[in-house]
DNA sequence: CGGGATCCAATTCGATACTG
DNA sequence: CAGTATCGAATTGGATCCCG
């Protein structure tokens, strides 16, 4: 694949395929949620307990948006005490492949970028720099 | 790798790992803009042009934060009228790679995800199903 | 030309309380 | 147990004006 290809793969039409994705999974919980769930199976309260810091609407919130994607499937069992069970589905599943190569990369390269971070950060003339801290710069 | 390794390589420090580049390129337009330098080095305005929709302001920020995580390099020119390139640096082209894996799983699926929302959407009994609209049911 | 400053709207997320 | 309802705080993104 060539250069020119693969920007153009990413790009796309104005960056959709990109953005679609972005939007699906570069919230907060989706990828740890998928990459908990392809361990095995589990109920919403093991997902709670191994999601560590998930609130349990967001979990609510992004399972239902991992169900509505197709990527995670819900089954509730008609018992009492109710149990719910969510699963990858196939499609799901799929997404491990690239999400994997995805933290391969923030493995590897998280070190040296929080370095840089921090000799950006104690440059005296960095734009924007300014006495009173300011959005996301501190 | 085993499904647990993978598990765990996302999963990481309770998701440091993907926390961390998710709060990096998950944003709206980082990923767009460095597969747009990926090309080749180009002026600020000449990236607001080819990365559609974006706005001055964003622009900035992003290259900002691009740039403070080591990915970009910015480059003034002490010229009459100013003139400023931006590149990608080392760092930022290994991101490409993972950007094209991920960029190929949305266009493989894309498709079959937005059948499966239209289809869930038109579910009568989906979970959470109202009168009103709510939060981003709609 | 390449931004910085400011203001505002929309969205995201978390805490809490309540329910079948 | 597995959610739903509601609120408020924080973050994100866009529009506009201004400046060297």
């Amino acid at each position: 694949m060539s250069k020119y290809e693969k920007s153009c793969l990413i790009r796309g039409d104005g960056g959709r395929a990109i953005r679609g994705i972005l939007d699906r999974i570069g919230d907060k919980w989706s990828l740890l949620i998928v990459a908990t769930l392809d361990d095995s199976p589990l109920r919403f309260s093991q997902l709670q307990t191994r999601v560590t810091g998930i609130s349990q609407r967001m979990l609510t919130r992004t399972l239902r948006n991992l169900e509505r994607d197709g990527l995670v499937s819900r089954t509730a069992y008609a018992e009492v005490p109710p149990r719910v069970e969510y699963e990858l589905t196939a499609t799901g599943r799929t997404l491990i492949g690239p999400a994997v190569t995805l933290a391969e990369w923030a493995v590897d390269y998280n070190p040296e970028i929080e370095e840089h971070q921090a000799a950006y950060d104690a440059r005296p003339d960095r734009p924007g720099r300014r006495v009173t801290p300011r959005d996301g710069a501190l």
